[in-house]
DNA sequence: TAGATCGTTTGTGTAGGGCAAACCATTTAT
DNA sequence: ATAAATGGTTTGCCCTACACAAACGATCTA
């Protein structure tokens, strides 16, 4: 390995930025998403269902990224309203493969159509053609799995992050 | 008013995306940042001090979409860092005008750096000219304040929030 | 002089979510 | 066939982020 890797990129990063522009988002969605009872996590995962298919919870734990513990509350939810359904899988069956159901769909389809509401407020800087190309631009993003993320950025990372850290830090007391 | 507004808009909309991405921006963000005694927040708060230019302590929390009270420790970690300065506004010596030091502007900078690796990770399904292109459209969204933003999608909002929400909705029991 | 305002402190409550242990059903290895 | 490993579930614990309220000092405005 070696030799630098990407240097020169723009000083401006977009993490923060995501943070910021989906805090937003989250804050108004939620009084949006609550008189229909859902809520940020659910809508995430319904759409995550239909984006990229049915899916083992363990897949779907990695995918949205949270402890399968608590996905397993979260399905809970789901499936008591029927959105999704839990069927096991018939190769083995310990596994259950998460799908979306019609009422799923439908709802999901409601939640986005009270969205469009947000994302007027939120993205009114935005033109409709900025907001399609942000779409597409986020579709493509989360269309990696974690794993395959991690095996592509790996060693590029890790010799970048120790370039960072030896230097001035206190700590910051809290 | 009435006569429809935007109805045309494709189903699918940024908000779960938007909060998908950002979750694992966030969680990756935390690991390489800790080293350097930053959290996100602090990023962000950094971020958005640079990027909007200095102000109150009450327009910051707005911008920022967090409760003022809760600013408040928020700025005590940075100000302890002397990544920020509080400085009390001559016009309105109520006022705490914060603002970034040059400490904080090149520790930002150097936070910033390291979230390339992150961003490296998580976006790499985008290439660099994307990258850029998302940087952009994520600037230009966040720029607007939040009073801003209520301004121009208020009752556009509102009419169709109504629509979706009378319905078949049984309660979410979690 | 009285009231309103900005920041601060303290205290309370809640939700999100990680982590670990124990369990059942099932699959795989020996 | 028996042991070990695995997928999902349950329970319980803990920590962090936040919102919200109340009370205070300093300051500004009426």
């Amino acid at each position: 390995m070696a030799s630098l890797p990407v240097v020169n990129q723009p000083p401006h990063r977009c993490g923060a930025l995501l943070d910021h522009l989906s805090r937003r988002v989250r804050t108004r969605a939620e009084s949006v998403l609550t008189p229909m009872n859902l809520r940020p996590r659910h809508l995430l995962t319904l759409t995550v269902l239909r984006d990229h298919g049915s899916s083992t919870q363990q897949a779907l734990a990695a995918t949205l990224g949270i402890d399968s513990t608590n996905l397993v509350g979260l399905l809970n939810d789901l499936e008591a309203d029927n959105l999704i359904e839990r069927r096991r899988s018939p190769e083995d069956r310990r596994r259950h493969v998460v799908e979306l159901t019609d009422v799923g769909a439908k709802k999901l389809a409601k939640a986005e159509f009270a969205m469009a509401a947000v994302e007027d407020e939120v993205l009114c800087a935005l033109s409709v053609e900025q907001r399609e190309q942000l779409y597409s631009l986020l579709q493509q993003a989360t269309a990696t799995t974690e794993a395959e993320a991690c095996v592509a950025a790996d060693d590029s990372v890790r010799t970048r992050v120790q370039a960072c850290v030896a230097d001035d830090d206190r700590p910051l007391q809290r």
